[in-house]
DNA sequence: TGGGCAAGTGACAGCTTTGTGACAAGCGTG
DNA sequence: CACGCTTGTCACAAAGCTGTCACTTGCCCA
């Protein structure tokens, strides 16, 4: 059975220049992910312990409380739940051995980096820590075998052969069987959208998702008016 | 007869730099494993001895008796019962493939690097070492044969003379038989690259492999927007 | 029974991803 | 030092995926 629910990311950014702030926050957006920002050490923890973000990018140079002191309580705090990269500009790169073994930081970048690296490496750690949880790896009903990591699908024996959205929709589908999913919910979940438009756009997936499934299409049932649906029989 | 009690895996780390040994240590045990420390190579040795651990840690810069030495003694010693993970700093780096080979470590972590990650590489192999399977070493399919401990390919009885990286590339597919493997993915295993930005190396690279493959090139799938996979037919 | 609307269908242009050939840098060897 | 081999990157070509549109079909309800 599946249990693992699709979410976006959130992201605390902590710096203190609101030019940087801005542009690393829009950039992160961009990506699909939600983002808080702070822009002092005291709001960063503050935020950090209310909204257990998924990963917290942090600027080592901070006004106040000293970048490197949040740093190491935000370790101590949530040693296992939070994933951390640092920046540091170019000056302090030297130094940066030091700074990954002693801060415990999940990685770090330099200032100044490419909005495109940033957001990279962003999704790498993030894909990092959800990997080794991601237990399901199969899905079988009936005559309909869906295994996620090989990225195969299979009808009476038959593998088909899915684009990268097929699989995710039907994978999307599949993992909450029964319930009906809007085609809001499945632009926001399966293309990460955020507001739909033209929402025929999932109607013809569907409609190629069907096609290619055959006989197994009966699993794909339309409730109109609302949405999609898996179902069993 | 004793039923084993599930123990906490031993590890001994080895690093003559007490800051890092201290880190390493805090962080191994808080992830529940028992931890042994050495600051040159004879004492590691010893403990190696006395102690058998389930796994070692060992930096490679070591005075005294030199890391290489530690790392081929350690080998020799007990290769079928430990595990051998080696840290190597950026600079060395570059060898890494070579050092990778030559002394038959079962992983090995570029300084610096984050806590997180090395308890995360821990566990990996932890985990793939108590399972049974994965002991591949060779590879037999129709007219393809993959000799790993003896860097041979062969197709259709004719060998088939590979560099390095597509050796390695080929393995890597060829283990993980059937599952998708992404492009950072695979950069990350093959390459031992932590933020690809370029990913067409890999693609570029899976050309000459299917170039000098030929007829077994069917074996290599490309699943488009995701990534390559080793194929039975 | 017919109007209104939601969903299905087929076509297609644009775009993203992958394949391919070329090239220059790096490296070790003779 | 020249040579050959390996490797990563680039530019361009090919392949094939995707979203949209116009049109059709079918459902619901008055």
């Amino acid at each position: 059975m599946l249990t693992k629910a699709r979410v976006r990311p959130k992201i605390l950014v902590v710096d203190d220049e609101p030019d940087a702030l801005e542009l690393i926050e829009f950039n992160l957006k961009s990506s699909g992910f939600d983002v808080l920002t702070a822009a002092d050490g005291e709001a960063a923890l503050s935020l950090a312990r209310t909204h257990a973000p998924d990963l917290i990018l942090l600027d080592l140079m901070l006004p106040e409380v000293d970048g490197l002191e949040v740093c190491k309580i935000l370790r101590r705090d949530s040693a296992t739940s939070n994933l951390l990269i640092v920046m540091v500009t170019a000056k302090a790169a030297e130094m940066d051995r030091v700074l990954g073994l002693e801060l415990g930081a999940d990685d770090y970048v330099t200032k100044p980096f490419s909005p495109r690296e940033l957001v990279l490496r962003v999704k790498n750690l993030l894909r990092r820590r959800s990997a080794p949880d991601e237990k399901v790896e199969r899905v079988q009903l009936g005559d309909l075998t869906i295994d996620l990591p090989r990225h195969l699908v299979s009808v009476q024996g038959k593998s088909v052969d899915l684009t990268a959205t097929e699989f995710k929709l039907l994978s999307v589908l599949a993992q909450r069987r029964g319930r009906v999913q809007s085609r809001e919910r499945l632009l926001h979940d399966v293309w990460n959208y955020e507001n739909a438009i033209d929402t025929r756009t999932v109607d013809t997936h569907m409609r190629r998702l069907r096609e290619k499934l055959g006989k197994a299409a009966r699993f794909l049932d339309t409730v109109r008016g609302v949405g999609y649906r898996f179902v069993e029989a």
